[in-house]
DNA sequence: CTGTGTATTGTTAGCGCTGTCAATCTGGAT
DNA sequence: ATCCAGATTGACAGCGCTAACAATACACAG
């Protein structure tokens, strides 16, 4: 009796009783059930009968329960948390990706962890295995570039943990979300050329962060496309960031013949452009147009506000965590994985605004 | 002897077996003592013999042992997680607060979970109970402006749970990091007039993020301090966004007798009229002097560079973490909060970069 | 030596949940 | 009616750790 009647099939429980603290077995009690059907139905596990779910969905809503994640994690396989390596140069990037990645595992029921190797770590690949092993994380969101360290994808593999990949840059099997860097680095000097442009610059980005070749390849591809010729010497070194686009514009305004337009890899390298170019008296764009990538909120604060190309980062990353998520609950039902092309493709549409306008007249 | 020697006190796990997992009872057979003493040695109870203490750490260290959060929060009373609430218009201050927070919470052995309110939610307080009721964070970061909200403290202070502010603007008791805006935005308008200006423009930010006040307040104070007069209408409303800054330096310029130098409360709106001013054919600095306040990257990709104030977000929330830790460790032990001042100081130096100059000669 | 108090270590019972497996129920087919 | 497969539900044993308590070891006064 004392087991199966007084407050339903587990009893109640003994401790904390002023906690506020809402348990499983309250709402197996209020529900009249035992708590392994409440278990049931908040897994969405099969074999329940819509009315009995019905009465414990009553009752969590009655009694605002919300699982324990501790004790989730500890009586399952699941950790309910997902990582998130980053080692990414520009905050903003990285901003934006954590937004869309948090909303992501909101919905999901997941909580985000985030990670960074140390400044002067150089075995990558020990450092995820570390922080794998130690939170326990269900599954790896990759930032660029460590999504494109091949030995950290070895050990991620070996050890058989999900993973997608953000802007990822070589056809490596796998889960991915990421934009046409070539086509829409192509887009903008197809833009520049239909304004009249015919000597181009272009400002690579950092040369590890691979989608620097990338837009390159999409900067020549536009220039052969229309009959214009490949200038080594209009294409100068940058580092993503604003300094070597600053030394980059310099380098490029103070050849004998200076280009009439300049596309810089990423926005920071174009203000570094713009400022270059403002210090040795151009007009933008009267005298050179300048044009950018991946619409950072310096685009729009800028003077002129810069033409660029907006990069949806924050819903790439939410697309990323939500494929990230279905992929572990695959996992945990043993069906196995999807094969074929598993990279999914976002739009990253031009951005005019007044950074890009016709040549001067000569 | 089954008990006591086969594999120490405690026995072995028998399941798992092959997932590399190390448990603390395998720390405890080889360092031959009882999971118990382990758990002391991990959590620094006192009343370990400093030789078995040894022990313990070389078999962690030998095991590469990590105890797991999950267990640790459902066992005891603490989970580990620290939460961060934001609703910040600024990625880049929450950003860098995001990062000293996760650099303290790393340190102390602690996640980070962030969270925010819904656009549209209008009781904050009832989010914020909820969010910590669900999560079970242990202490709570509140950064601007969800860390002014009186119903969101008093709330939070119903439910005993510690919390830290950043950048708090009320007196109210209880701990917190911040600078001093108003004797920061006092230095600026001292620099300007050091210059030589004396009409001296000012945009307020946001009416509700209040750091507004006080930096408005600053700014009015170095005026009064130099006998200059206070003109309202050298004062336009801004909203700490780009686009109102623009709005308010127009408004400024197109003064009867407009300012030769304008203070903004915040880099963005700074960078809006800095674009307003260029738009309207005034050189900076040479016909208007510009200044901001942050010192974001932003203030640096500008051209010219914004003369600005720097403020150590990172590491007014690294300490704002450290503290909410402390504080947590305090509640733990039963020891009573300390009285007295617990607002701690941060330096936010004035940095002069090229948009301030003398005035125009008349 | 013995007794007493304290320092150190161990034993045991859960924390809230899921996984396993056994028990019960249901709806036909016989 | 009777039986059986499948659907539905429940009992129970942990997950790895900490809290409370128990047991032992050790130190030193009497």
């Amino acid at each position: 009796m004392s087991k199966a009647s007084a407050s339903g099939p587990n009893g109640t429980r003994k401790h904390r009783p002023a906690k506020g603290h809402v348990t499983i077995s309250d709402v197996a009690d209020l529900a009249g059930v035992s708590i392994k059907t409440v278990s049931r139905v908040i897994n969405h596990e099969p074999n329940v009968r819509p009315a009995t779910a019905e009465r414990v969905h009553k009752a969590i809503q009655t009694l605002d329960y919300l699982p324990d994640p501790s004790a989730r994690g500890l009586a399952g396989q699941q950790s309910w948390m997902i990582g998130l390596i980053y080692e990414n140069p520009s905050p903003n990037y990285l901003f934006r990706s954590i937004l869309g990645a948090l909303q992501a595992c909101n919905k999901g029921g997941y909580a985000l962890s985030m990670h960074s190797p140390e400044p002067n770590e150089d075995d990558l690949a020990r450092m995820v295995e570390r922080f794998v092993s130690q939170s326990r994380v269900d599954g790896l969101l990759l930032t660029p570039p460590v999504g494109d360290v091949p030995a950290v994808l070895d050990a991620l593999e070996r050890i058989g943990l999900p993973c997608v990949r953000v802007a990822p840059l070589d056809g490596r099997p796998g889960l991915g979300v990421c934009i046409d860097d070539r086509s829409a680095a192509a887009r903008v000097v197809d833009h520049l050329i239909e304004l009249g442009h015919r000597r181009i610059g272009f400002v690579k980005g950092h040369p590890d962060h691979g989608a620097s070749d990338a837009r390159q390849d999409g900067y020549r591809l536009s220039l052969m496309h229309h009959g214009l010729p490949i200038d080594e010497s209009l294409e100068a070194q940058g580092q993503f960031d604003f300094e070597s686009g600053h030394q980059a514009g310099i380098q490029l305004l103070e050849l004998k013949s200076p280009p009439t337009a300049i596309f810089a890899a990423n926005d920071e390298m174009a203000a570094g452009v713009m400022q270059a170019a403002q210090q040795l008296g151009w007009r933008i764009p009267d005298d050179l147009s300048v044009a950018g990538f991946d619409d950072t909120p310096l685009s729009r604060s800028l003077w002129p506000p810069l033409t660029t190309v907006h990069q949806p980062i924050r819903h790439m990353a939410l697309r990323a965590t939500e494929l990230l998520i279905e992929q572990i609950a695959r996992r945990n039902r043993d069906e196995p994985q999807p094969e074929g092309p598993s990279l999914q493709l976002f739009d990253a549409p031009l951005v005019v605004r007044a950074t890009t306008a016709p040549p001067p007249a000569r």
